[in-house]
DNA sequence: TAGGTGTACATTGTCGACAATCCTGCCTGT
DNA sequence: ACAGGCAGGATTGTCGACAATGTACACCTA
């Protein structure tokens, strides 16, 4: 049961680099949502054989990003309510599981360092008065040590490997930088408290509290987006 | 979001046969766990190319059944105390919400079928007195059923494809026929009737206790294996 | 004209061989 | 004797070509 996951390993094969390409391309909308995936077609784009693009294509479908049909190929996944709900259902889940395990698994060394990466965030968001950082990488930043708090090999898997880019993907393309940051940093602290007093009970309660803001944010986007 | 999932689809590719018969393989240990992958000897005992071979392994380790390192291969995963703790856990909390969304979501005639497969199970528990079937089968058809009454794919890919094969493992290597199959069938009861009276909270509640029941059972048998 | 059928094309699935990398065991030098 | 390096073998990663399947368009028939 290793903790160091897939994700933040650098890539050593041709198809671990084709992979974070394709990836990046579809969460920012550069091979748009629902189009169709043409193999010959990116393995000529990407300049190399269909071999280790179908090894990415394979794991492009187990973060959801894409569809694939035997012998029909792949479709790039589309958005939709329906899709986010069910995305942030899970979450509200898993991420609260993850922050009472985090709770009773997070060394103090650990916690120390959320608390300094959050103070980072805070000023960062201050000096720049764009909330693009905080909310790009800072927000994910700070999901990402508390599920890698829990120690659950599993549910760390499912949030940082197999959810994490589709996530990424609803926000990117919903383009969300709306007046929620300073509300989602006093959050974060107080998760962070929660999870330093060791009261999971708490911090699962906040957490699902602080998605589900965070996803009624995404729903009012998209509803905006429809109209 | 399709909800029909490839776990019921039929093999139609060389890479869904080999896959489905290493997966049988792993899961009843006829390929011992923690034994080392081989894919040129597994392509000549399957008699085909490396080609979909690597295709099955990849989706053998979306299913956590393998563990693979770039360049250096992959192996059987290895049974442990933590790691099927880790695993329950999850379970627990999946499960639980899986419940919660199907008594929202499951309709009346899907609740009427449910109800008809536990009769069915409690008959031929009583007519053969063999508890392997209820067990085997029995038992993860009826969490299938609820799992996909939830109606939300992710939670139903996760727990039917990711998981599925690693908790069958785990019962089937530790050889699970314990006194819990009655038991087990009571609480399987209270869990639809609670869905059928559309109380989300309390089928909720009844399967994680009825999940968390299993783990102690499970943890019982690898301790008087370990001693 | 509408529906079904057949053929040609494009795409996916599979194969066997080559290249790059890693592991093993031996050899050498200190 | 032991550590380090060096070759040999084996395994994984990648490639280009072939086979099987699905799709689209034209054609024929009713």
């Amino acid at each position: 049961m290793h903790l160091a996951h897939p994700a933040l390993r650098q890539p050593v094969t041709a198809a671990d680099r084709v992979l974070q390409e394709i990836q990046r391309a579809i969460v920012e909308g550069d091979i748009a949502a629902g189009s169709k995936i043409s193999e010959p077609e990116l393995a000529r784009r990407f300049d190399l054989s269909r071999a280790p693009l179908r090894e990415a294509l394979a794991r492009l479908e187990r973060c959801h990003l894409i569809e694939r049909i035997p012998n029909a190929g792949a479709r790039v996944v589309t958005l939709s309510t329906a899709g986010l709900l069910a995305l942030y259902q899970l979450r509200e889940n898993l991420e609260g599981l993850a922050c009472k395990l985090a709770a009773e698994h997070m060394t103090d060394a650990e916690i120390t360092e959320v608390r300094l990466l959050l103070d980072q965030h805070l000023s960062s968001q201050r000096v720049r008065e764009g909330e693009s950082y905080y909310q790009e990488a800072g927000d994910l930043d700070f999901h990402y040590r508390v599920i890698l708090g829990s120690k659950n090999s599993y549910l760390i898997n499912i949030l940082c490997d197999e959810l994490y880019y589709l996530v990424r993907m609803y926000r990117v393309q919903l383009g969300m930088n709306g007046p929620r940051v300073s509300r989602a940093f006093d959050e974060h602290k107080a998760i962070i408290n929660a999870i330093a007093n060791r009261d999971g009970e708490l911090a699962d309660l906040l957490m699902r509290r602080h998605i589900a803001a965070s996803r009624r944010n995404i729903e009012l986007q998209l509803q905006q987006m429809g109209s």
